[in-house]
DNA sequence: TCGGCACTTTACGTAAACGTCAACTTCGAG
DNA sequence: CTCGAAGTTGACGTTTACGTAAAGTGCCGA
């Protein structure tokens, strides 16, 4: 069975795994646990922009790449026009220096950011731990004396 | 000037701050930065239960400290929902075997799920930090030799 | 040639988390 | 007594992040 590289014009010849690997949009889907829908929507959003052959999309690693941070972002509870200021920030050129300038300001508005959400999140899982060990102190000297 | 607590009937006779802290919405609201109406949204949704003095909500310590914990999880993207089931799972009572051990697996499942987060907060806060260096090491280059 | 499958676009639907009126009531001050 | 400020409920509007259905294209195997 030839590697299963569905729905697209027959690749070259013989070559089976292209060497820039590309993806359609199933393939990432299922690679991720999106549905097609949802990565159409990014697409809509500004978070991707694939290549096309003719009007099927085709994802290279760089996509791939991008569709991770975007995951991570929405994880981290932000919203996708955040994360594509993010992630447009860090492809962006820095070659004149109040670019670079601006590109540091930015910098350090996210870590702050990142170190609060990091305060809470460790916070909260001290809890957890806490209340974690307490309920199985409880659970032995319950299993103690019933 | 005393305390300014409006909107309610007179205290007692004389007492300004009373014994069992209470708090109007507005207060609260003012507090914590937020509208009035969200703070309704979220007795909509469970998460808080103020008494009444007859129409009105009078929140305590105890409704502070579940609105803290409310504004904590959504920091950390956690939904409403979510949240609420959090915040109840700590109210409840673990008086029973079966109930401790249920209220063991939410933790379990609370503590990974953090843990992700945790992971994904460090990695997107290494990046900030790398290019932060990257982008000083280019300014400090670029002024050397302009 | 005919399904069938994966892909396409267009378009409307929906859940979450509030915002925003509207239409009151209820106090305390003037 | 009237006014204003703060409270109340109710209902509809809005944004975000998709879900879902409709209708069509393109290729591949039987």
């Amino acid at each position: 069975m030839p590697s299963s590289r569905s729905a697209r014009a027959a690749a070259p010849v013989t070559a089976s795994a292209a060497p820039t690997a590309q993806f359609t949009i199933g393939e990432l889907a299922r690679e991720f646990g999106l549905t097609t829908r949802a990565i159409r929507f990014y697409e809509d959003c500004g978070l991707l922009a694939p290549e096309r052959t003719g009007r099927n999309r085709v994802y290279t690693v760089r996509d791939r790449a991008r569709l991770t941070l975007t995951l991570r972002g929405k994880r981290l509870g932000l919203k996708l026009a955040e994360v594509k200021e993010l992630i447009d920030m860090y492809d962006t050129r820095r070659d004149t220096e109040p670019q670079l300038r601006r590109f540091l300001d930015v910098l350090q508005r996210h870590r702050t950011q990142l170190e609060e959400r990091l305060g809470d999140l460790k916070s909260t899982l001290d809890e957890v731990l806490a209340q974690q060990a307490a309920a199985r102190r409880l659970l032995r000297t319950r299993a103690a004396k019933p």
